[in-house]
This record gives C-alpha cells, structure tokens and sequence, in this order.
DNA sequence: GGTGTGATGTCACCCGGTGTCATGAGCACG
DNA sequence: CGTGCTCATGACACCGGGTGACATCACACC
C-alpha cells in the first residue's frame, strides 16, 4: 500500500513545530526536523518551500474559510457584513484547534522571522477577501477597503479574544470591534 | 579628513539600488554590490542588516515623518483626523522623491522578499501611529484601529495617486478615501 | 517479467549572514 | 617626535537555508 512511511508533509511538520516549541525557531535546523521525522532535508524542502512555512501548515484553510465565508453571504448583505461574516467563518475554523493556536500564536512572536511570514498570510487574506467581494459585485476600490478594514477588525478582536482566554464569543466582539471602528471613522 | 572614501552606506545603497534595477534583486548578490560600491561583502553587512534593507533607505524618515505627524496635529483634532494629518505629512517626504519612489515601488513589486519587507515596513508605521495616538490621550484599541484604518486608506490613496501620475492633491485624496472608508463601514 | 512512475536519498553547489582577527589611517597626548 | 588608541575596513573561515542533478527502489500496470 504505501512505500514509505506515511504522510511525509505531516511528519515534518510535527518534527517541526515540535522542536521550534523545544528549543526556539532560531536554534532548529532543518536537518534537525527531517532527522526526526526520519527525513532527509532535501525531502522537508520537497514538502516545505522554506523553514517557516511549516508553522502556517493551517494558512491556506483559514484564507479558503474566509472566502467562502464571503461568498457565501446572504446576496442582499453589505460588503462590510459579508467580511465579517467570512471572518466569522474562518475564526470558526481556528477555534477548532484552540489550544494548538496559543502555541503558535506565542512561537510567531518570538521569532521576527515568523512575523514577517504572517503579515504576508494576512495580506493574502486581504487579498483574497477582496477578490470575493469583487465577484460580488463590489467595486474595486470599496473592496480593496473593505477588505483591510476587516482585517484590522479581525486582528484587534482575535486578539482580545485570546487574551480573554479564547473562551468568550468571538462572533459578537467582531460586531463590537466593527462599531468602535465605525464610531473611529467619525 | 576622510580615512576612506566618504558615505560608505551611500554608496553601498546606491550600488545595491542600481544593480537591482538593471538585473533584478534575485539575479545580484550582496558580493556584487560591494565591489560596485567598492568595498566588501563583509562591509555592506556592517551598514545594512540584509539585502533587502538597501532598497528601504527612506522608510525611517516617513516613519518619523508620520508620527510627528499625528503628534503634532491640533490639540482638539479626533484621532482619525490626526492619523491622515501623520500620513499626510509623510506623504509630503514622499513626494520629494516621486521619481526615484516609481522605481523603488516598481522594484518591491517585482520581488516577494521585497513585498515581504515592505509589509513589515507598514506594520511599524501602523504601530508608530498607534503609539503616537496613545501619547494623545487615545485608548489603546481605539489608537489601533485607527492606525490600521489610517494605513489602509493611506495605501489605497497613495496607489491612486501613483497611478495617476503622482500630480494630483494627495491630501485630497485621503479625506476622499476616508469618506469611503466611512460610508464602506456602513 | 519488463517498464514506468513517483517519492526519496545523495551529493555538490551557491549565497546570505556572522564571528574573529588583522590592518592601517588618523588623532590625542606626552 | 613618537607612542598608543580608535574605528572603519579587509580577510577568512564557517554555518545554515535553499536548489539542481542524478541515482535508487518499491510498487503498479501491462
């Protein structure tokens, strides 16, 4: 049936998230990852494009959520609603690893590295809930600010949200970070 | 008076920046840009923490820029109004160096590492911003939601203005994109 | 059984980035 | 005048991320 051992990508990214928690991301090489996965390095890099990616393994399912999420908005829904709800969306798709994403929360932020990498996944999340709107019907430029806007939103109540011990519901502070954003635009 | 040849960091940064535009930032290596520079590979990592950082000379003047900025709006000013006043004011550092800002812009587009960078670069305005608003009396969320709105609408403002040739009035420009930032939150 | 396919191993290589020590021009001070 | 200090640079070795090229080998399919 399989002729190696299986879920290679799975392995190491386990090895790897494991060891950055042990020892910090700086200090773990990446033929430390592949040897404990039982790999080579040239294999991590056949899974991996580079060392960081393996911490954002869930990137790519959180920005498909909050697209769909998006789109899949009631057709009379405002843009603005349709962002949040696709935040919504994709915020419901987090808390399903709950305790896993306080580890990689606290691991991003003690690695400049590991940030920069985020704002890149943020930006694709922007990019791409602006796409959304845009097959919407939303013009360009009120998406483009929709988009970023719901970011910041999304940002600053995840944030609470976890600093409150990721217990609270999270649906209803994006709407109250959304009015204390509206009441901020004046 | 000179041990050396003056401004080593000068001409590190306009050898790299140069080189970058003939062949591409992937295709020029840091050992190039010193020779061009006249100095060492060992040199220009005495100037400049990494090869991206050559192409963001300017990026602490528009930050500094754009803090006094919001510091020094009016007294009665609401925290939206002095964060376009910041941007503002940054972007008037800008314009001093529209042209040579198509090329830097033009180059950062052709570049993910650079993309990357330039992201990193936003998030410290956004941060600035919300520590310059903090020092007005304005709550921690509000200051950061409107640092990040403020930095959205000034990079949707600040393309617009590119793309139209970099003449029209920016400041004009973001008082308009605000107000459609203001009626996008609904 | 022969043939192909695809994930992996092996090896050599490039380049970004760093630690360490040597060099040498100018300056201060006796 | 000369001695010694400072400090930007050079020289060199090294590490680790990342890639290209080729070999290998278990399995599938004909």
């Amino acid at each position: 049936m399989v002729r190696w051992e299986a879920d290679a990508a799975g392995r190491l990214q386990h090895a790897a998230m494991s060891l950055y928690l042990e020892r910090g991301y700086d200090a773990v090489t990446v033929a430390e990852i592949a040897e404990r996965a039982g790999l080579t390095k040239r294999t991590f890099f056949r899974h991996f494009p580079d060392k960081r990616e393996a911490v954002f393994a869930g990137a790519p399912a959180f920005l498909a959520a909050v697209a769909s999420g998006v789109a899949d908005a009631g057709p009379g829904a405002a843009p603005m609603d349709a962002v949040l709800a696709g935040f919504a969306a994709g915020a419901a798709r987090l808390a399903e690893y709950a305790p896993y994403q306080r580890q990689v929360r606290a691991l991003i932020a003690s690695s400049a590295d590991l940030q920069e990498r985020e704002h890149v996944k943020n930006a694709a999340v922007a990019a791409a809930v602006a796409e959304a709107l845009g097959r919407r019907g939303v013009d360009p430029l009120t998406a483009r600010l929709a988009a970023h806007a719901g970011g910041a939103v999304f940002a600053v109540a995840y944030d609470r949200w976890v600093d409150d011990g990721a217990t609270g519901d999270l649906p209803a502070l994006l709407r109250e970070t959304r009015d204390a954003m509206r009441s901020v635009l004046g």
